[in-house]
DNA sequence: AAGTTAGTTTCAAATAATGAAACTTAGTTT
DNA sequence: AAACTAAGTTTCATTATTTGAAACTAACTT
């Protein structure tokens, strides 16, 4: 849960007080942001000025409270619509999860984390919404392990150092060694899965996405409960789960379309 | 579509340079971004560079492309959940648009801009995530003229200077003094209506959403197509749309939970 | 190879951010 | 009600960051 690569100058600093008050998950007062933060009272009070004149958060008069800003809903719009594989991947998780009938993920690494970009549940098609900017930890999840083991080196060893490695269950791979080798293999083999790592009682399968270059961009996976699947049900998936990936990834590949707007 | 109030110090100009990111709607590069700065070409270069390693904008060095980056996904989850109206307003509008039968709309004012934070559609209740964060303005939609129509004096004024007023069809009010009579009539009857003036064929019914102190908060509507609905079918659903309105700005009331975390 | 454009770096000058301290306001206690 | 306390806000001299003209490099085009 470490934050803070390098303080990118006013700018990094501003935005560091955004994902401060975010990590609250909930309104917040100035003096319960002061007691966690690095700034002085002074500056941190104009960050959070200029932040609510920004709509970067928004400021509950009533209850003195900050919370995020509408204006993120707005960005983030276009980020979903515009840069997430969400768009594209769209169909083919709605078809894989139709297809498959467990949960389908989709999504893409943030800073370390996992950013859960849409899913598809083969019964409710419903709460994609509440699920899409979800995150989880990179070390402990199917789609967190495949994006790892696919990245470039450099990249990789700089996302490692930001994994916190907690035991979430007994499975959990709780140290960068452990990881490491997971991940060799992983890459090896082509999917990564999650043994009740990050939750007790669910398995996924994942896979990558890559680009014409080998990028990864993202990855995919189907998610079930130990109740319903074995990970050798998973394993049976396989082919699916590989095929809607390479539609995606080539997709995205076509995509991005040339200047002329 | 004017933007920049007041420049904000080095953060005002980097989420400047975000919104510019944004308005592209496609991934854009450097030198297109720089045509439309009023920044420098070094001044701009460090934006987009800082932005970038803060994942607020994310590159594709295959096609030297800037888009929008994944982290405003995950902020604005938070943003989503925890700020806007929509999360508490769900089931009142879901229950609203069963009800009618009709297309029922959450919005919210961000920065004189209508901001669609949730949808439901009695049909499909698909494609919210790819409504929620759309824009719309705010002087020729039901929902925006009744949140201007319930704003204070001050920042009713602020947004009535934003507004482009552009003729989207006959029916649209074009100045600011016809929107001024109108917004009191709205204020006066408590309810407002588009009448066809964002879109032919789309008319609909808004009120606003009152706190117990009077503030507006949001807005709710029924909208409907002028084949199916008049505008005195959209009336006589007005009991109903105030019900809805009224639930949900008292529930909005209650929830921000004291400070035990 | 020469020319052109897009992208990147340099560095001194200009500007904006900083934070200790003082102040104001709102809430609590005697 | 006065005295006390804590939360929020402003001031201002100091410090550090941002700024942008110009120079440079890389990547295409002719």
């Amino acid at each position: 849960m470490l934050e803070a690569p390098k303080s990118d100058g006013t700018v990094g600093k501003a935005l560091q007080v955004l994902d401060q008050v975010a990590e609250f998950r909930r309104p917040v007062r100035f003096s319960e942001l002061l007691e966690n933060s690095p700034f002085p009272k002074p500056t941190l009070y104009r960050f959070v000025q200029t932040l609510t004149n920004q709509g970067m958060l928004s400021f509950d008069p009533d209850r003195q409270t900050y919370a995020m800003g509408v204006r993120l809903v707005r960005l983030a719009h276009s980020a979903w619509r515009y840069s997430s594989l969400a768009r594209v991947a769209r169909p083919y998780i709605e078809a894989l999860a139709a297809k498959v009938g467990e949960a389908v993920h989709l999504a893409q690494l943030d800073n370390g984390h996992v950013l859960f970009v849409d899913r598809c549940k083969a019964t409710d098609q419903f709460e994609t919404l509440a699920q899409a900017g979800k995150i989880a930890p990179g070390y402990c999840t199917g789609v967190g392990k495949v994006i790892l083991a696919f990245m470039p080196q450099i990249e990789q060893n700089r996302a490692l150092d930001q994994q916190a490695y907690k035991a979430y269950t007994p499975s959990t791979l709780t140290n960068r060694a452990a990881l490491l080798t997971e991940l060799a293999q992983i890459k090896a083999d082509g999917v990564a899965y999650d043994r009740e790592e990050h939750e007790q009682g669910i398995i996924s399968i994942a896979c990558p996405i890559l680009t014409g270059q080998g990028r990864v961009v993202g990855a995919v996976s189907i998610a079930s409960s130990t109740n319903r699947y074995t990970i050798d049900d998973l394993e049976k998936q396989r082919p699916n789960l590989l095929k809607s990936a390479n539609l995606i990834g080539s997709e995205a590949e076509l995509w991005q379309v040339p200047t002329w707007s």
